[in-house]
RNA sequence: GGCCCUAUCGUCUAGUGGCCUAGGACGGAGCCCUCUCAAGGCUCAAACCCGGGUUCGAAUCCCGGUAGGGUCACCA
């Protein structure tokens, strides 16, 4: 039997990277066994819908190479794969179990049902429904009917006996059939409810393992009543464990999104891609642009092999993992994901661990590559490129990109030379540091002719020949040259931070250092 | 509150009765390197929730506490 799995987002909002972690395993177990991934489209509730929500989530998963065979966009022999396209089947399988007695016709209205539970919860009592208003006669419903209500459907639970089943994650799990509510499965709109959709869909797509997280545990039971009750074959499950919100246990909320953002960790990340954000006109709003976000990483240039990988580790690890491995390409963890080592407790999102993953996945990619991904950043920022000098850039800025869009850090390089503002306090700054233990310190004007004397004259222009000027410059003064070699980055840049001076000047080449520092010169030369 | 689940450094985790004076990674601290900022190298601090058992021996098994979490919707 060929494996087949599903990732079933609900268009309500967006995808956070706990619902990519869930996906990516139902991913890895397809792919593994040679199966398919189904992607499809839980959005049965009209009135949470955003239509606007969907396009983000599929360009998210594309982004992160997780392809899907069948569902949203690409269709597929079991389709549609929209719920909200596939009532009349859904309907069928609602008049199925009415007419085996496994659900009814009910009649309560909201607020009798809201304070039934209210009651139960008051007297501590389990909440389940009295069956008053359940009408399993057209006599019955005729009379509710008549009183002016309006009916749903519910399943009949039953009210003794265990319900057995095994998980991969949790092994083998019993629950009392007594706990379980009779849950609403068509609403009085005539719309079906998530659980019934849920298994028919699971059913006429041949899912085979049903991957979720731990939260549709509670779930398990209703559904393999829904789809005994139908005669359908039950899925193999495995629930696993949610990954929570940053710093506690507790499972993401969409809406506590912006709360986030007060956790120390999230906040550095988050600052770091808000500066690039704020230079390429993203603009997001505020809550839509935040760590939990996959959408997020994806703005500010962060590599999806990092976030995968990332993420893979939370809620699995390597058996008998050695010599200690965690990084994995997609195609590694595809041959060694497992579900049986897949554990039980859930597992707060770190955001700085996945940033330290992005910092190294970036240190390993060849430069042409950087180059592609930076590109498209500089562009965003209207900044002129020539891939030549863009190369150099990248080459010189090493491991200081992170991100591609840190390419942005280094703006004073692509900047017109007018552009580029001289700090003369910071230059004196340097200056004085230069000449530290010396009698006197000279001026700055003095200093700056004799570097623009350097630059002149470095042949070829490059870091080691620079290097080599500025220190016989720093010999013959009495100063030295790693504090001079920062007075002329502040000239050539206007910068105190960045890397290496030298190679600075040696990627901005002879023609413009020389404008620069002319700019820079109190009296021109 | 009912039902269910979980419990190892701050965080993610390794660990399935002796290999554990508990290993790795992120983060933190320090040192080295150094023209700034990074990166890198080295070093350090940091955990088996508590209490009872079982056993020659327990982080590992059992029981009880405690703590945290999930779920109890005409959401998914």
């Amino acid at each position: 039997m060929t494996v087949r799995t599903r990732f079933a987002p609900s268009p309500t909002g967006y995808l956070h990277i706990g619902g990519v972690r869930t996906a990516l395993f139902n991913w890895l177990y397809a792919r593994q066994h040679g199966g398919q991934f189904i992607l499809r489209i839980d959005d049965t509730d009209k009135d949470r819908e955003d239509p606007k929500a969907l396009q983000p989530i599929l360009d998210g998963f594309k982004w992160l190479g997780l392809n899907w065979d069948e569902g949203a966009e690409v269709g597929g022999p079991y389709g549609p794969y929209y719920q909200s396209q596939r009532l009349d089947r859904y309907k069928q399988a609602v008049q199925q179990l009415l007419d085996k007695g496994l659900a009814y016709w009910d009649y309560a209205k909201p607020e009798e049902t809201k304070a039934e539970m209210e009651l139960a919860e008051k007297e501590k009592r389990p909440k389940i429904y009295s069956r008053k208003w359940m009408a399993e006669t057209p006599a019955d419903r005729g009379r509710f009917e008549a009183e002016g209500r309006t009916g749903s459907v519910k399943i009949k639970m039953p009210r003794e006996g265990v319900c057995k089943f095994f998980d991969h994650v949790r092994k083998d799990v019993e629950v009392q059939w007594a706990g379980e509510q009779d849950i609403v499965i068509q609403r009085s709109d005539g719309t079906v409810t998530y659980n019934l959709a849920n298994v028919v869909d699971d059913f006429d797509m041949k899912i085979t393992h049903v991957i979720r997280a731990e939260e549709h545990l509670a779930n398990t039971p209703r559904q393999i009543f829904i789809l005994e009750g139908l005669g359908y074959p039950r899925p193999e499950y495995a629930h696993l464990p949610f990954v929570a919100e940053p710093g506690s246990k507790n499972k993401l909320a969409k809406r506590k999104i912006p709360q986030y953002l007060k956790n120390a960790d999230f906040k550095k990340v988050y600052d770091h891609a808000k500066a690039i954000a704020d230079r390429i006109g993203v603009c997001a709003a505020p809550e839509s642009f935040n760590p939990v976000l996959v959408d997020f990483y994806k703005q500010v240039g962060y590599m999806p092999a990092a976030i995968l990988n990332a993420l893979v580790l939370y809620g699995w690890s390597l058996k008998d993992n050695k010599d200690n491995k965690e990084e994995f390409t997609l195609a590694e963890m595809t041959k060694l994901f497992s579900l049986d080592q897949v554990n039980k407790d859930p597992a707060s999102l770190d955001v700085k661990k996945l940033f330290a993953f992005q910092a190294r996945y970036m240190q390993a990619l060849p430069v042409t590559e950087k180059v592609e991904m930076v590109l498209p950043y500089l562009t965003k920022a209207a900044l002129p490129q020539d891939r030549d000098f863009v190369t150099r850039v990248v080459e010189a800025a090493g491991p200081r990109l992170t991100v591609a869009g840190d390419i942005l850090e280094y703006d004073y390089l692509f900047l017109p030379d007018e552009q580029i503002a001289f700090d003369p306090g910071a230059a004196t700054k340097h200056l004085a540091a230069a000449f530290k233990g010396a009698p006197t310190v000279p001026p700055l004007a003095d200093m700056l002719k004799k570097l623009r004397a350097v630059v002149a004259a470095a042949e070829p222009f490059t870091h080691d020949m620079l290097k080599a000027g500025t220190e016989a410059l720093a010999q013959s003064d009495g100063a030295k040259a790693g504090p001079l070699s920062q007075v002329l980055r502040v000239a050539a840049t206007g910068r105190e931070v960045g890397f290496s001076a030298y190679d600075t000047l040696a990627v901005l080449g002879r023609d413009r250092c020389l404008a620069r520092i002319d700019r820079a010169m109190p009296v021109p030369v």
